[in-house]
DNA sequence: ACCTGAACACCGTTCAAGT
DNA sequence: ACCTGAACACCGTTCAAGT
């Protein structure tokens, strides 16, 4: 719990504990951020309690990053970079073969859905638009256009193979469908879920489905 | 802009600046702390900040709320309020005639779009979820619970009038509906509509838009 | 080049004491 | 019954000074 295995720069002067130059101080800070935001949310999180928690003192991490938005920016970016590898991870194989398109939207709505419940510290830092700066992080910007585009581009496919209807906008239908996952995985965090009598436990189940049903209105379009 | 209108209790004395007694202290720290939350978002609330603005100690609320997140949690249930009179106010005349279930159902969607463009401040506090007791605010309940019944019963009008297919499980839709608007008021309050092409000035424009699209997408099953 | 120590101006919250 | 004043344990951030 305490150790951090994933730190592997720092393993070869793991013997000296106390060294005056810590060597790796910004990436851990990042994971001690991440830590706390775990923990206690993003509001949570505190620059002294990170650096107390790496044996540094309150105005080191300040030699890293300007300010704390910064840092919470920095975490935030790792959490995007996330994000793309689960929804690639879940579009995975799927490639060609007919009915594939609009199944491929189905696993990228799912992959957005998985990461949003596996890594909820992650998501709630990405649409923590006060404690981020969303605008200055072009690597932000990369992964979640990445995620947009493909969206949209499988929208495309599913049209001109005729299993959505062409009378509609495929760019309007790729942001109802991001509002969608967006919406059902802020309600889950949020905790709105349990007034829409869905039992604990059953949410990722739920929130499937409701994705589910907006594939199938979409494919119910195909024969108009 | 530093008077407060809306203060009524107060009037009969304000001709006593400084008293002791405030007489009305808890109401307006309420309205002290939606200024706040409107200048600079909800976590910029500081109860000090409050205080000091009604000219009281920084103990004085205490004595009014246990702790912080009470005071935002009695902003929240304002917000609450706010949001059921918007979505009854567009809904409105609508009463019978055919079409009308579904018809229906697209207001209270724009009511719900519209509250949350036009008191972002309200909007933000009730989905602050780490800032507010939703648990313990059965007024809170009382208005949230009410706009998501009559959006399961329009559903189910409109299907027992054949305007959406039965096929579908009608809280189900409910759900999918305000995952579309809750989805699209956080969009557009984290800053991510820019990111889908969408203009600054567009954005209740677009977001109607993509409440209409599902509302067409529902409706297009009912020849199924 | 990287970190410390001490300081500054803030917080939320408590509690005895005042009116 | 309602508020003050002073205190406590926290923040984020800065900056001269140390290694």
């Amino acid at each position: 719990m305490t150790k951090k295995p994933t730190s592997i720069a720092t393993d070869f002067i793991e013997s000296t504990p106390r060294r005056y130059h810590h060597g790796n101080l910004r990436q851990e800070l990042i994971e001690s951020a991440l830590a706390l935001a775990e923990e206690k949310g993003p509001e949570g999180v505190s620059v002294r309690e990170a650096a107390r928690r790496l044996g540094v003192s309150p105005a080191a991490p300040f030699r890293h990053f300007p300010n704390r938005r910064a840092l919470m920016t920095a975490v935030a970016e790792d959490a995007a970079l996330r994000l793309r590898i689960e929804v690639n991870k879940s579009v995975g194989g799927r490639t060609g073969g007919k009915g594939a398109a609009l199944e491929k939207l189905r696993s990228i709505g799912r992959g957005y859905l998985k990461w949003a419940i596996s890594y909820p510290s992650h998501f709630r830092i990405i649409s923590a638009r006060d404690q981020i700066d969303l605008e200055h992080s072009a690597a932000m910007h990369h992964n979640i256009s990445d995620v947009r585009a493909q969206t949209i581009q499988m929208l495309q496919d599913a049209q001109s193979k005729r299993q959505v209807s062409a009378r509609y906008n495929a760019e309007m239908l790729a942001l109802l469908a991001r509002a969608t996952v967006y919406g059902l995985a802020r309600m889950h965090l949020d905790g709105h879920l349990s007034q829409w009598n869905v039992a604990q436990g059953e949410e990722a189940k739920i929130m499937q489905s409701t994705l589910d049903l907006l594939v199938d209105l979409m494919a119910a379009t195909a024969s108009a």
